[in-house]
DNA sequence: ACGCTCTTGTGAAGGCATTCACAAAATCGA
DNA sequence: TCGATTTTGTGAATGCCTTCACAAGAGCGT
Protein backbone atom coordinates (compact mmCIF):
# COMPACT_ATOMS: atom_id res chain seq x y z
CA UNK A 1 0.00 0.00 0.00
CA UNK A 2 1.72 3.43 1.40
CA UNK A 3 0.00 5.44 -1.14
CA UNK A 4 -2.35 4.60 -3.92
CA UNK A 5 -1.70 3.00 -7.40
CA UNK A 6 0.26 6.31 -8.52
CA UNK A 7 -2.28 8.50 -7.78
CA UNK A 8 -4.24 8.88 -10.91
CA UNK A 9 -5.31 12.38 -9.27
CA UNK A 10 -8.69 12.84 -7.68
CA UNK A 11 -9.51 15.16 -10.13
CA UNK A 12 -8.94 15.35 -13.99
CA UNK A 13 -10.69 16.49 -16.59
CA UNK A 14 -10.13 14.58 -20.09
CA UNK A 15 -7.10 14.79 -22.93
CA UNK A 16 -4.07 14.03 -23.81
CA UNK A 17 -0.73 15.86 -24.89
CA UNK A 18 2.73 14.42 -26.42
CA UNK A 19 5.74 16.29 -26.57
CA UNK A 20 8.67 16.79 -28.83
CA UNK A 21 11.54 17.48 -27.14
CA UNK A 22 14.55 18.50 -28.58
CA UNK A 23 15.56 15.28 -29.69
CA UNK A 24 12.37 15.04 -31.01
CA UNK A 25 10.85 11.89 -28.48
CA UNK A 26 7.95 12.45 -27.03
CA UNK A 27 7.15 12.36 -23.23
CA UNK A 28 4.05 10.49 -21.70
CA UNK A 29 2.28 12.75 -19.23
CA UNK A 30 2.67 10.18 -16.61
CA UNK A 31 6.86 11.21 -17.21
CA UNK A 32 6.02 15.02 -16.66
CA UNK A 33 4.54 14.54 -13.39
CA UNK A 34 7.14 12.67 -12.16
CA UNK A 35 10.09 14.66 -13.45
CA UNK A 36 8.62 17.75 -11.02
CA UNK A 37 9.34 15.29 -8.41
CA UNK A 38 12.70 14.25 -9.43
CA UNK A 39 13.73 17.78 -9.52
CA UNK A 40 12.66 18.02 -6.33
CA UNK A 41 14.68 15.71 -5.34
CA UNK A 42 17.84 16.17 -7.60
CA UNK A 43 18.09 20.26 -5.74
CA UNK A 44 18.23 18.57 -2.26
CA UNK A 45 20.74 16.48 -3.81
CA UNK A 46 22.86 19.35 -5.13
CA UNK A 47 22.12 21.28 -1.69
CA UNK A 48 23.38 18.18 -0.24
CA UNK A 49 26.56 18.79 -2.19
CA UNK A 50 26.28 15.31 -4.01
CA UNK A 51 27.53 15.72 -7.50
CA UNK A 52 26.40 12.06 -8.83
CA UNK A 53 23.64 10.12 -8.50
CA UNK A 54 22.77 6.13 -9.53
CA UNK A 55 19.12 5.62 -10.80
CA UNK A 56 18.99 3.50 -7.74
CA UNK A 57 19.50 6.09 -5.17
CA UNK A 58 17.76 9.25 -7.00
CA UNK A 59 14.37 6.93 -7.07
CA UNK A 60 13.99 6.24 -3.84
CA UNK A 61 14.82 10.23 -2.68
CA UNK A 62 12.14 10.79 -5.06
CA UNK A 63 9.64 7.88 -3.65
CA UNK A 64 9.37 6.11 -6.91
CA UNK A 65 10.63 2.01 -8.70
CA UNK A 66 14.21 2.74 -10.56
CA UNK A 67 12.86 1.33 -13.45
CA UNK A 68 10.55 3.36 -13.86
CA UNK A 69 12.83 6.69 -12.90
CA UNK A 70 15.75 5.62 -15.69
CA UNK A 71 12.76 4.71 -18.44
CA UNK A 72 11.67 8.34 -17.23
CA UNK A 73 14.62 9.70 -18.23
CA UNK A 74 15.44 8.64 -20.95
CA UNK A 75 12.31 10.06 -22.54
CA UNK A 76 14.48 13.24 -21.90
CA UNK A 77 17.72 11.60 -23.97
CA UNK A 78 20.20 9.68 -22.93
CA UNK A 79 22.10 12.05 -19.95
CA UNK A 80 23.01 9.05 -17.56
CA UNK A 81 26.78 7.13 -17.63
CA UNK A 82 26.62 3.50 -17.38
CA UNK A 83 28.36 2.22 -14.38
CA UNK A 84 28.04 5.54 -12.69
CA UNK A 85 25.16 7.73 -12.56
CA UNK A 86 23.14 10.83 -13.61
CA UNK A 87 25.33 14.25 -13.05
CA UNK A 88 23.12 15.51 -10.53
CA UNK A 89 23.90 19.19 -12.15
CA UNK A 90 23.60 18.51 -15.84
CA UNK A 91 20.34 16.22 -15.03
CA UNK A 92 18.73 19.01 -13.20
CA UNK A 93 19.18 21.42 -15.93
CA UNK A 94 17.83 18.62 -18.38
CA UNK A 95 14.70 18.39 -16.42
CA UNK A 96 14.27 22.01 -15.69
CA UNK A 97 14.45 22.77 -19.73
CA UNK A 98 12.33 20.02 -20.56
CA UNK A 99 9.76 21.57 -18.15
CA UNK A 100 10.62 24.96 -19.75
CA UNK A 101 11.32 26.48 -16.68
CA UNK A 102 14.44 28.46 -17.58
CA UNK A 103 12.42 31.37 -17.71
CA UNK A 104 11.30 32.28 -14.08
CA UNK A 105 7.73 32.24 -15.78
CA UNK A 106 4.80 34.69 -14.20
CA UNK A 107 2.26 33.98 -12.85
CA UNK A 108 -1.15 35.67 -11.74
CA UNK A 109 -3.03 34.50 -8.54
CA UNK A 110 -6.76 35.58 -8.00
CA UNK A 111 -8.50 35.59 -4.70
CA UNK A 112 -6.45 36.48 -1.98
CA UNK A 113 -8.87 35.07 0.71
CA UNK A 114 -7.66 33.21 3.70
CA UNK A 115 -6.56 29.88 0.86
CA UNK A 116 -4.87 32.64 -1.45
CA UNK A 117 -3.02 34.85 1.26
CA UNK A 118 -1.14 31.40 2.06
CA UNK A 119 -0.35 31.03 -1.64
CA UNK A 120 0.65 34.37 -2.14
CA UNK A 121 3.00 34.45 0.69
CA UNK A 122 4.16 30.35 -0.42
CA UNK A 123 8.48 30.41 -0.98
CA UNK A 124 8.07 26.97 -2.93
CA UNK A 125 6.84 28.84 -5.94
CA UNK A 126 9.68 30.90 -6.60
CA UNK A 127 12.01 28.42 -5.27
CA UNK A 128 10.88 26.43 -7.92
CA UNK A 129 10.66 28.33 -10.61
CA UNK A 130 7.58 30.95 -10.42
CA UNK A 131 7.31 34.39 -10.33
CA UNK A 132 4.05 35.67 -8.90
CA UNK A 133 3.56 38.86 -10.96
CA UNK A 134 -0.05 39.85 -10.01
CA UNK A 135 -2.37 39.46 -7.18
CA UNK A 136 -5.89 40.11 -8.16
CA UNK A 137 -9.16 40.04 -5.72
CA UNK A 138 -12.35 41.96 -5.74
CA UNK A 139 -12.72 43.12 -2.50
CA UNK A 140 -12.15 46.66 -1.68
CA UNK A 141 -10.96 46.04 2.06
CA UNK A 142 -8.10 43.64 0.34
CA UNK A 143 -6.91 45.85 -2.88
CA UNK A 144 -3.94 47.93 -2.31
CA UNK A 145 -2.68 45.64 0.68
CA UNK A 146 0.76 44.11 0.29
CA UNK A 147 1.50 40.66 0.20
CA UNK A 148 4.77 39.85 -0.18
CA UNK A 149 5.73 42.86 -1.14
CA UNK A 150 3.49 43.03 -4.12
CA UNK A 151 0.39 44.96 -3.81
CA UNK A 152 -3.22 43.37 -4.46
CA UNK A 153 -4.76 44.65 -7.54
CA UNK A 154 -8.60 45.46 -8.30
CA UNK A 155 -9.51 42.70 -10.60
CA UNK A 156 -10.96 45.08 -13.15
CA UNK A 157 -7.01 45.24 -13.74
CA UNK A 158 -7.14 41.44 -14.33
CA UNK A 159 -6.45 41.72 -17.75
CA UNK A 160 -3.68 44.90 -18.08
CA UNK A 161 -1.97 42.68 -15.65
CA UNK A 162 -2.35 39.65 -17.39
CA UNK A 163 -1.45 41.74 -20.86
CA UNK A 164 1.66 43.81 -18.95
CA UNK A 165 3.72 40.88 -17.40
CA UNK A 166 2.89 38.36 -20.60
CA UNK A 167 0.95 36.13 -18.13
CA UNK A 168 0.27 32.55 -19.32
CA UNK A 169 -0.20 30.41 -15.91
CA UNK A 170 -2.90 31.66 -13.40
CA UNK A 171 -4.01 30.37 -10.19
CA UNK A 172 -7.66 30.51 -9.32
CA UNK A 173 -8.75 31.03 -5.43
CA UNK A 174 -12.21 32.30 -5.51
CA UNK A 175 -15.34 30.69 -4.87
CA UNK A 176 -16.67 28.43 -6.63
CA UNK A 177 -19.27 30.26 -7.76
CA UNK A 178 -17.01 32.54 -10.05
CA UNK A 179 -14.77 30.73 -11.01
CA UNK A 180 -15.88 30.22 -13.85
CA UNK A 181 -16.30 33.66 -14.59
CA UNK A 182 -12.96 34.16 -13.56
CA UNK A 183 -11.76 31.91 -15.38
CA UNK A 184 -13.55 33.12 -18.44
CA UNK A 185 -11.43 36.57 -18.03
CA UNK A 186 -8.32 34.88 -17.69
CA UNK A 187 -8.57 32.86 -21.03
CA UNK A 188 -9.83 36.38 -22.85
CA UNK A 189 -6.86 37.65 -21.18
CA UNK A 190 -4.51 35.49 -22.97
CA UNK A 191 -4.12 33.04 -20.25
CA UNK A 192 -3.37 29.01 -21.19
CA UNK A 193 -3.06 27.41 -18.08
CA UNK A 194 -4.62 27.40 -14.58
CA UNK A 195 -4.91 25.78 -11.53
CA UNK A 196 -7.94 25.41 -10.01
CA UNK A 197 -8.58 25.26 -6.14
CA UNK A 198 -12.74 26.20 -6.56
CA UNK A 199 -14.19 23.09 -6.27
CA UNK A 200 -15.88 23.87 -9.82
CA UNK A 201 -15.83 22.10 -13.44
CA UNK A 202 -14.16 25.04 -15.54
CA UNK A 203 -14.82 24.80 -18.96
CA UNK A 204 -12.54 26.23 -21.30
CA UNK A 205 -11.34 25.97 -25.16
CA UNK A 206 -9.02 23.63 -26.21
CA UNK A 207 -6.35 25.23 -26.16
CA UNK A 208 -6.16 25.70 -22.32
CA UNK A 209 -4.92 23.84 -19.61
CA UNK A 210 -6.81 23.28 -16.89
CA UNK A 211 -5.47 21.08 -13.67
CA UNK A 212 -7.62 21.13 -10.27
CA UNK A 213 -6.73 20.20 -6.66
CA UNK A 214 -9.42 19.27 -4.64
CA UNK A 215 -8.86 18.82 -1.02
CA UNK A 216 -11.75 17.26 0.06
CA UNK A 217 -11.77 15.19 -2.48
CA UNK A 218 -7.97 14.17 -1.69
CA UNK A 219 -9.25 13.12 2.37
CA UNK A 220 -12.41 11.14 0.33
CA UNK A 221 -9.92 8.99 -1.75
CA UNK A 222 -7.79 8.49 1.51
CA UNK A 223 -11.45 7.41 3.44
CA UNK A 224 -12.10 4.88 1.01
CA UNK A 225 -9.20 3.03 1.36
CA UNK A 226 -9.00 4.01 5.39
CA UNK A 227 -13.14 2.50 5.09
CA UNK A 228 -11.70 -0.22 3.15
CA UNK A 229 -9.13 -1.28 5.90
CA UNK A 230 -11.69 -1.53 8.61
CA UNK A 231 -13.99 -3.55 6.47
CA UNK A 232 -11.50 -5.76 5.82
CA UNK A 233 -10.40 -5.86 9.45
CA UNK A 234 -13.74 -6.86 10.73
CA UNK A 235 -14.55 -9.09 8.16
CA UNK A 236 -10.82 -11.18 9.61
CA UNK A 237 -12.41 -10.34 13.04
CA UNK A 238 -15.50 -11.83 12.03
CA UNK A 239 -13.94 -15.30 10.27
CA UNK A 240 -12.24 -15.18 13.72
CA UNK A 241 -15.05 -14.90 15.66
CA UNK A 242 -16.76 -17.53 13.89
CA UNK A 243 -14.80 -20.36 15.13
CA UNK A 244 -15.73 -19.69 18.78
CA UNK A 245 -18.82 -18.34 18.54
CA UNK A 246 -20.71 -19.56 15.68
CA UNK A 247 -21.57 -16.39 14.04
CA UNK A 248 -20.37 -12.70 14.68
CA UNK A 249 -21.00 -9.07 13.42
CA UNK A 250 -18.04 -7.36 15.41
CA UNK A 251 -18.72 -3.60 16.57
CA UNK A 252 -16.92 -1.84 14.17
CA UNK A 253 -18.69 0.79 11.28
CA UNK A 254 -17.93 -1.11 8.19
CA UNK A 255 -19.17 1.29 5.74
CA UNK A 256 -18.83 -0.85 2.43
CA UNK A 257 -22.46 -2.29 2.20
CA UNK A 258 -25.43 -1.32 0.76
CA UNK A 259 -26.09 1.76 3.03
CA UNK B 1 -6.17 19.39 -24.47
CA UNK B 2 -8.49 21.15 -21.89
CA UNK B 3 -6.62 19.06 -19.45
CA UNK B 4 -3.78 16.83 -18.78
CA UNK B 5 -4.81 13.04 -19.55
CA UNK B 6 -6.96 12.37 -16.54
CA UNK B 7 -4.59 14.43 -14.48
CA UNK B 8 -2.34 11.92 -13.55
CA UNK B 9 -1.07 13.29 -10.15
CA UNK B 10 2.36 14.77 -10.05
CA UNK B 11 2.31 13.13 -6.82
CA UNK B 12 2.04 9.48 -6.35
CA UNK B 13 4.56 7.05 -4.28
CA UNK B 14 3.34 3.49 -5.55
CA UNK B 15 1.32 0.92 -4.42
CA UNK B 16 -1.74 -0.83 -5.44
CA UNK B 17 -4.81 -0.91 -3.94
CA UNK B 18 -8.64 -2.94 -4.56
CA UNK B 19 -11.91 -2.68 -2.57
CA UNK B 20 -14.37 -5.48 -2.04
CA UNK B 21 -17.37 -3.97 -2.01
CA UNK B 22 -20.56 -4.98 -0.42
CA UNK B 23 -21.58 -6.92 -3.74
CA UNK B 24 -17.98 -8.74 -3.47
CA UNK B 25 -17.01 -6.37 -6.12
CA UNK B 26 -13.48 -4.58 -6.67
CA UNK B 27 -13.49 -0.55 -7.69
CA UNK B 28 -10.10 0.56 -9.63
CA UNK B 29 -8.30 3.35 -7.94
CA UNK B 30 -8.76 5.52 -10.72
CA UNK B 31 -12.52 5.20 -10.73
CA UNK B 32 -12.40 6.08 -6.56
CA UNK B 33 -10.42 9.60 -7.64
CA UNK B 34 -13.80 9.96 -9.94
CA UNK B 35 -16.11 9.63 -7.50
CA UNK B 36 -15.40 12.36 -5.49
CA UNK B 37 -15.97 14.24 -8.33
CA UNK B 38 -19.11 12.63 -9.15
CA UNK B 39 -20.37 13.13 -5.43
CA UNK B 40 -19.39 16.72 -5.87
CA UNK B 41 -21.47 17.42 -9.06
CA UNK B 42 -24.75 15.62 -7.12
CA UNK B 43 -24.69 17.27 -4.89
CA UNK B 44 -24.89 20.83 -6.98
CA UNK B 45 -27.48 18.63 -8.73
CA UNK B 46 -29.45 18.05 -5.63
CA UNK B 47 -29.36 21.06 -4.42
CA UNK B 48 -30.42 22.77 -7.82
CA UNK B 49 -33.46 20.43 -7.03
CA UNK B 50 -32.94 17.31 -9.52
CA UNK B 51 -34.21 14.27 -8.98
CA UNK B 52 -33.05 11.87 -11.26
CA UNK B 53 -30.21 12.50 -13.71
CA UNK B 54 -28.51 10.50 -16.54
CA UNK B 55 -24.41 9.16 -17.15
CA UNK B 56 -24.76 11.89 -19.99
CA UNK B 57 -25.56 15.34 -18.16
CA UNK B 58 -23.60 13.52 -14.98
CA UNK B 59 -20.85 13.31 -16.58
CA UNK B 60 -20.95 16.37 -18.62
CA UNK B 61 -20.74 18.08 -15.07
CA UNK B 62 -17.96 15.87 -13.75
CA UNK B 63 -15.79 17.46 -17.13
CA UNK B 64 -15.58 13.61 -17.99
CA UNK B 65 -17.18 11.54 -20.74
CA UNK B 66 -20.11 9.28 -20.41
CA UNK B 67 -18.91 6.11 -21.02
CA UNK B 68 -16.23 6.17 -18.15
CA UNK B 69 -18.48 7.76 -15.54
CA UNK B 70 -21.04 4.43 -16.56
CA UNK B 71 -18.14 2.09 -16.15
CA UNK B 72 -17.33 3.59 -12.95
CA UNK B 73 -20.55 3.01 -11.47
CA UNK B 74 -20.90 -0.33 -12.81
CA UNK B 75 -18.01 -1.52 -9.71
CA UNK B 76 -20.75 -0.08 -7.49
CA UNK B 77 -23.57 -2.09 -8.43
CA UNK B 78 -26.91 -1.35 -10.53
CA UNK B 79 -28.49 1.94 -9.64
CA UNK B 80 -29.35 3.33 -12.61
CA UNK B 81 -32.65 2.70 -14.48
CA UNK B 82 -32.59 2.09 -18.31
CA UNK B 83 -33.84 4.92 -20.47
CA UNK B 84 -34.35 6.85 -17.80
CA UNK B 85 -30.84 7.11 -15.45
CA UNK B 86 -30.13 7.69 -12.13
CA UNK B 87 -31.72 8.61 -9.35
CA UNK B 88 -29.50 11.43 -7.53
CA UNK B 89 -30.43 10.85 -3.76
CA UNK B 90 -29.79 7.22 -4.12
CA UNK B 91 -26.46 7.64 -6.14
CA UNK B 92 -25.04 9.84 -4.05
CA UNK B 93 -25.82 7.31 -0.71
CA UNK B 94 -24.15 4.68 -2.89
CA UNK B 95 -20.97 6.75 -3.43
CA UNK B 96 -20.84 8.42 -0.15
CA UNK B 97 -21.36 4.82 1.09
CA UNK B 98 -18.86 3.60 -0.79
CA UNK B 99 -16.25 5.93 0.08
CA UNK B 100 -16.93 5.41 3.51
CA UNK B 101 -18.05 8.86 4.15
CA UNK B 102 -21.15 8.02 6.24
CA UNK B 103 -19.75 8.54 9.60
CA UNK B 104 -18.49 12.15 9.36
CA UNK B 105 -14.50 10.88 10.00
CA UNK B 106 -12.78 13.15 12.43
CA UNK B 107 -9.06 14.74 10.65
CA UNK B 108 -6.24 16.06 12.82
CA UNK B 109 -4.44 18.99 10.84
CA UNK B 110 -0.72 19.28 12.37
CA UNK B 111 0.62 22.95 11.72
CA UNK B 112 -1.02 25.77 12.03
CA UNK B 113 1.05 28.22 10.02
CA UNK B 114 -0.28 30.00 7.00
CA UNK B 115 -1.20 27.27 4.94
CA UNK B 116 -2.94 25.31 8.01
CA UNK B 117 -4.82 28.22 8.77
CA UNK B 118 -6.66 28.59 5.49
CA UNK B 119 -7.22 24.74 5.69
CA UNK B 120 -8.73 24.73 9.01
CA UNK B 121 -11.04 27.89 7.96
CA UNK B 122 -12.04 25.90 4.86
CA UNK B 123 -16.12 24.68 4.95
CA UNK B 124 -15.61 22.51 2.37
CA UNK B 125 -14.11 19.76 4.69
CA UNK B 126 -17.13 19.83 7.05
CA UNK B 127 -19.89 19.99 4.02
CA UNK B 128 -17.93 17.41 2.28
CA UNK B 129 -17.92 14.53 4.90
CA UNK B 130 -14.65 15.21 7.30
CA UNK B 131 -14.94 17.04 10.88
CA UNK B 132 -11.40 18.54 12.03
CA UNK B 133 -11.35 17.13 15.62
CA UNK B 134 -7.83 18.52 16.38
CA UNK B 135 -5.18 21.29 15.92
CA UNK B 136 -2.34 20.60 16.25
CA UNK B 137 1.22 23.32 16.62
CA UNK B 138 4.44 23.84 18.45
CA UNK B 139 4.46 27.31 18.34
CA UNK B 140 3.96 28.04 21.82
CA UNK B 141 2.48 31.39 20.44
CA UNK B 142 -0.14 29.57 18.30
CA UNK B 143 -1.21 27.03 21.28
CA UNK B 144 -4.23 28.20 22.84
CA UNK B 145 -5.31 30.31 19.80
CA UNK B 146 -8.65 29.38 18.47
CA UNK B 147 -9.29 28.87 14.86
CA UNK B 148 -13.51 28.45 13.75
CA UNK B 149 -14.07 27.36 17.50
CA UNK B 150 -11.70 24.94 17.82
CA UNK B 151 -8.28 25.31 19.83
CA UNK B 152 -4.72 25.00 18.90
CA UNK B 153 -3.12 22.08 21.32
CA UNK B 154 0.56 21.80 21.68
CA UNK B 155 2.00 18.75 20.03
CA UNK B 156 3.10 17.15 22.83
CA UNK B 157 -0.26 16.36 22.80
CA UNK B 158 -0.45 15.11 19.46
CA UNK B 159 -0.97 11.01 20.30
CA UNK B 160 -3.02 11.66 23.06
CA UNK B 161 -5.67 13.41 20.94
CA UNK B 162 -5.55 11.44 18.01
CA UNK B 163 -6.38 8.60 20.18
CA UNK B 164 -9.04 10.32 22.06
CA UNK B 165 -10.76 11.51 18.90
CA UNK B 166 -9.96 7.85 17.26
CA UNK B 167 -8.35 9.48 14.25
CA UNK B 168 -7.62 7.98 11.57
CA UNK B 169 -6.69 10.77 8.74
CA UNK B 170 -4.18 13.61 9.04
CA UNK B 171 -3.26 16.28 7.34
CA UNK B 172 0.57 17.46 7.30
CA UNK B 173 1.04 21.08 7.18
CA UNK B 174 4.38 21.27 8.85
CA UNK B 175 7.52 22.46 7.01
CA UNK B 176 9.38 19.71 4.79
CA UNK B 177 12.39 19.30 7.25
CA UNK B 178 9.68 17.89 10.14
CA UNK B 179 7.11 16.61 7.90
CA UNK B 180 8.96 12.70 8.63
CA UNK B 181 9.32 12.95 12.41
CA UNK B 182 5.59 14.49 12.31
CA UNK B 183 4.62 11.63 10.33
CA UNK B 184 6.11 9.01 12.40
CA UNK B 185 4.48 10.45 15.19
CA UNK B 186 1.20 10.35 13.45
CA UNK B 187 1.61 6.79 12.44
CA UNK B 188 2.98 5.44 16.13
CA UNK B 189 -0.42 7.17 17.54
CA UNK B 190 -2.65 5.12 14.96
CA UNK B 191 -3.04 7.34 12.17
CA UNK B 192 -3.04 5.05 9.00
CA UNK B 193 -4.33 7.69 6.09
CA UNK B 194 -2.03 11.05 5.25
CA UNK B 195 -2.58 13.86 3.17
CA UNK B 196 0.57 15.33 2.97
CA UNK B 197 0.87 19.23 1.74
CA UNK B 198 5.27 19.29 2.72
CA UNK B 199 7.74 18.86 0.03
CA UNK B 200 8.75 15.94 1.85
CA UNK B 201 8.69 12.19 0.37
CA UNK B 202 7.45 10.26 3.60
CA UNK B 203 8.16 7.15 4.56
CA UNK B 204 5.58 4.96 6.13
CA UNK B 205 4.47 1.42 7.16
CA UNK B 206 2.95 -0.45 4.18
CA UNK B 207 -0.45 -0.23 5.84
CA UNK B 208 -0.98 3.50 6.07
CA UNK B 209 -1.84 5.60 2.80
CA UNK B 210 0.00 9.05 1.71
CA UNK B 211 -1.44 11.14 -0.75
CA UNK B 212 0.51 14.05 -1.18
CA UNK B 213 -0.02 17.58 -2.99
CA UNK B 214 2.71 19.45 -4.31
CA UNK B 215 1.32 22.60 -5.66
CA UNK B 216 4.84 23.77 -7.50
CA UNK B 217 4.78 20.34 -9.12
CA UNK B 218 0.97 20.87 -10.50
CA UNK B 219 2.60 24.48 -11.77
CA UNK B 220 5.71 22.98 -13.33
CA UNK B 221 3.20 20.39 -15.26
CA UNK B 222 1.52 23.40 -16.62
CA UNK B 223 4.72 25.07 -17.53
CA UNK B 224 5.88 21.66 -19.34
CA UNK B 225 2.42 22.25 -21.63
CA UNK B 226 2.73 25.95 -21.96
CA UNK B 227 6.48 25.61 -23.08
CA UNK B 228 5.49 23.08 -25.42
CA UNK B 229 2.63 25.15 -26.96
CA UNK B 230 5.34 28.37 -27.30
CA UNK B 231 7.99 25.40 -29.12
CA UNK B 232 5.14 24.18 -31.41
CA UNK B 233 3.92 27.75 -32.15
CA UNK B 234 7.64 28.53 -33.16
CA UNK B 235 8.39 25.76 -35.23
CA UNK B 236 5.15 26.41 -36.82
CA UNK B 237 6.15 30.15 -37.09
CA UNK B 238 9.59 29.41 -38.79
CA UNK B 239 8.08 26.95 -41.59
CA UNK B 240 5.94 29.94 -42.67
CA UNK B 241 8.81 32.12 -42.55
CA UNK B 242 10.93 29.94 -44.43
CA UNK B 243 8.95 29.96 -47.10
CA UNK B 244 9.28 33.97 -47.59
CA UNK B 245 12.91 34.06 -45.70
CA UNK B 246 14.87 31.19 -46.50
CA UNK B 247 15.49 29.80 -42.74
CA UNK B 248 14.41 32.16 -39.98
CA UNK B 249 14.40 31.67 -36.03
CA UNK B 250 11.62 33.29 -34.76
CA UNK B 251 11.99 35.62 -31.51
CA UNK B 252 10.09 33.33 -28.67
CA UNK B 253 12.22 31.36 -25.93
CA UNK B 254 11.29 28.75 -26.99
CA UNK B 255 13.22 25.91 -23.97
CA UNK B 256 12.46 22.60 -25.13
CA UNK B 257 16.04 22.27 -26.75
CA UNK B 258 19.21 20.50 -24.68
CA UNK B 259 19.74 24.11 -22.40
C1' DA C 1 -50.02 -5.69 -26.00
C1' DC C 2 -46.72 -3.73 -28.86
C1' DG C 3 -43.45 -1.08 -30.88
C1' DC C 4 -40.60 3.25 -30.25
C1' DT C 5 -37.39 5.71 -27.83
C1' DC C 6 -34.24 6.42 -24.46
C1' DT C 7 -30.42 5.16 -21.64
C1' DT C 8 -28.00 1.90 -18.94
C1' DG C 9 -24.55 -1.80 -18.26
C1' DT C 10 -20.78 -4.26 -20.18
C1' DG C 11 -17.98 -7.41 -23.30
C1' DA C 12 -14.22 -6.52 -26.32
C1' DA C 13 -10.59 -3.73 -28.33
C1' DG C 14 -7.16 -0.57 -28.12
C1' DG C 15 -3.88 2.42 -25.83
C1' DC C 16 -0.80 3.72 -22.06
C1' DA C 17 2.03 2.93 -18.29
C1' DT C 18 4.71 -0.06 -15.40
C1' DT C 19 7.70 -3.62 -14.68
C1' DC C 20 10.99 -7.05 -16.05
C1' DA C 21 15.27 -8.45 -17.36
C1' DC C 22 19.38 -8.07 -19.89
C1' DA C 23 22.75 -6.40 -23.37
C1' DA C 24 25.61 -2.52 -23.86
C1' DA C 25 28.73 0.87 -21.95
C1' DA C 26 31.86 2.72 -18.63
C1' DT C 27 35.16 2.55 -14.90
C1' DC C 28 38.72 0.40 -12.16
C1' DG C 29 42.40 -2.47 -10.65
C1' DA C 30 45.72 -5.67 -11.81
C1' DT D 1 44.98 -5.04 -22.16
C1' DC D 2 41.49 -7.52 -19.96
C1' DG D 3 38.16 -9.16 -16.89
C1' DA D 4 35.20 -7.93 -13.00
C1' DT D 5 31.79 -4.83 -11.52
C1' DT D 6 28.54 -1.41 -11.78
C1' DT D 7 24.70 0.82 -13.67
C1' DT D 8 22.35 2.68 -17.62
C1' DG D 9 19.02 2.38 -21.49
C1' DT D 10 15.48 -0.17 -23.59
C1' DG D 11 12.89 -4.04 -26.05
C1' DA D 12 9.29 -7.07 -24.58
C1' DA D 13 5.69 -8.57 -21.52
C1' DT D 14 2.14 -7.56 -18.53
C1' DG D 15 -1.56 -5.23 -16.58
C1' DC D 16 -4.67 -1.16 -16.12
C1' DC D 17 -7.65 2.14 -17.83
C1' DT D 18 -10.34 4.09 -21.37
C1' DT D 19 -13.17 3.97 -25.20
C1' DC D 20 -16.22 1.82 -28.37
C1' DA D 21 -20.35 0.01 -29.62
C1' DC D 22 -24.40 -2.45 -28.82
C1' DA D 23 -27.72 -5.72 -26.60
C1' DA D 24 -30.79 -5.61 -22.87
C1' DG D 25 -34.12 -3.20 -20.07
C1' DA D 26 -37.54 0.40 -18.84
C1' DG D 27 -41.01 3.62 -19.69
C1' DC D 28 -44.61 5.61 -22.66
C1' DG D 29 -48.03 6.37 -26.02
C1' DT D 30 -51.34 4.25 -28.71
N1 LIG E 1 -9.35 27.73 2.42
C1 LIG E 1 -8.89 26.56 1.99
O1 LIG E 1 -8.08 25.92 2.65
C2 LIG E 1 -9.35 25.99 0.71
C3 LIG E 1 -8.98 24.71 0.44
C4 LIG E 1 -9.33 24.15 -0.79
C5 LIG E 1 -10.08 24.87 -1.66
N2 LIG E 1 -10.46 26.09 -1.37
C6 LIG E 1 -11.23 26.83 -2.37
O2 LIG E 1 -10.48 27.94 -2.75
C7 LIG E 1 -11.32 29.04 -2.99
C8 LIG E 1 -10.95 30.15 -2.05
O3 LIG E 1 -11.06 29.71 -0.71
P1 LIG E 1 -10.86 30.71 0.50
O4 LIG E 1 -11.00 29.91 1.73
O5 LIG E 1 -9.62 31.49 0.31
O6 LIG E 1 -12.13 31.65 0.34
P2 LIG E 1 -12.27 33.16 0.79
O7 LIG E 1 -13.71 33.49 0.77
O8 LIG E 1 -11.50 33.38 2.03
O9 LIG E 1 -11.55 33.96 -0.36
C9 LIG E 1 -12.08 34.20 -1.61
C10 LIG E 1 -11.50 35.49 -2.11
O10 LIG E 1 -11.87 35.66 -3.48
C11 LIG E 1 -12.22 37.03 -3.64
N3 LIG E 1 -13.11 37.15 -4.79
C12 LIG E 1 -14.43 36.87 -4.87
N4 LIG E 1 -14.90 37.10 -6.11
C13 LIG E 1 -13.86 37.55 -6.83
C14 LIG E 1 -13.72 37.96 -8.18
N5 LIG E 1 -14.72 37.93 -9.02
N6 LIG E 1 -12.50 38.37 -8.58
C15 LIG E 1 -11.46 38.38 -7.73
N7 LIG E 1 -11.54 37.98 -6.45
C16 LIG E 1 -12.72 37.58 -6.01
C17 LIG E 1 -12.86 37.44 -2.36
O11 LIG E 1 -12.80 38.84 -2.19
C18 LIG E 1 -12.00 36.69 -1.35
O12 LIG E 1 -10.90 37.47 -0.95
C19 LIG E 1 -12.72 28.54 -2.77
O13 LIG E 1 -13.27 28.13 -3.99
C20 LIG E 1 -12.54 27.35 -1.88
O14 LIG E 1 -13.55 26.39 -2.05
C21 LIG E 1 -10.10 26.70 -0.20
N1 LIG F 1 1.76 28.32 2.17
C1 LIG F 1 1.37 27.63 1.12
O1 LIG F 1 0.57 28.09 0.33
C2 LIG F 1 1.89 26.28 0.86
C3 LIG F 1 1.57 25.70 -0.34
C4 LIG F 1 2.02 24.42 -0.60
C5 LIG F 1 2.76 23.74 0.33
N2 LIG F 1 3.08 24.32 1.47
C6 LIG F 1 3.85 23.54 2.44
O2 LIG F 1 3.06 23.38 3.59
C7 LIG F 1 3.88 23.44 4.74
C8 LIG F 1 3.41 24.59 5.59
O3 LIG F 1 3.51 25.81 4.87
P1 LIG F 1 3.22 27.18 5.55
O4 LIG F 1 3.35 28.21 4.51
O5 LIG F 1 1.97 27.10 6.32
O6 LIG F 1 4.46 27.29 6.55
P2 LIG F 1 4.51 28.08 7.91
O7 LIG F 1 5.94 28.18 8.30
O8 LIG F 1 3.69 29.29 7.84
O9 LIG F 1 3.79 27.10 8.94
C9 LIG F 1 4.36 25.95 9.45
C10 LIG F 1 3.73 25.70 10.81
O10 LIG F 1 4.16 24.45 11.31
C11 LIG F 1 4.44 24.59 12.67
N3 LIG F 1 5.37 23.55 13.09
C12 LIG F 1 6.70 23.47 12.86
N4 LIG F 1 7.19 22.34 13.37
C13 LIG F 1 6.16 21.69 13.94
C14 LIG F 1 6.05 20.47 14.64
N5 LIG F 1 7.10 19.68 14.85
N6 LIG F 1 4.84 20.11 15.10
C15 LIG F 1 3.77 20.88 14.89
N7 LIG F 1 3.81 22.06 14.23
C16 LIG F 1 5.01 22.45 13.77
C17 LIG F 1 5.02 25.97 12.80
O11 LIG F 1 4.89 26.44 14.14
C18 LIG F 1 4.15 26.75 11.84
O12 LIG F 1 3.01 27.26 12.48
C19 LIG F 1 5.29 23.61 4.23
O13 LIG F 1 5.89 22.35 4.14
C20 LIG F 1 5.12 24.20 2.87
O14 LIG F 1 6.17 23.86 2.02
C21 LIG F 1 2.64 25.58 1.76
Amino acid sequence: MTAHRDQLDALGVAADHRQANGAGRTVPDATVARLALYLRALTSLADAGTATVSSESLASAAGVNSAKLRKDLSYLGSYGVRGVGYDVELLTEQIRSTLGLNQNRAVALIGLGHLGQALAGYAGFASRGFRIAALVDNDAALVGTFVRGLAVQHSDELENLVRAEDISIAVIAVPASVAQEVCDRLVAAGVTSILNFAPAVLNVPPHVDVRKVDLAAELQILSFHDNRKAVQADIEADAALAHSNGAGLSARAGQAGTA
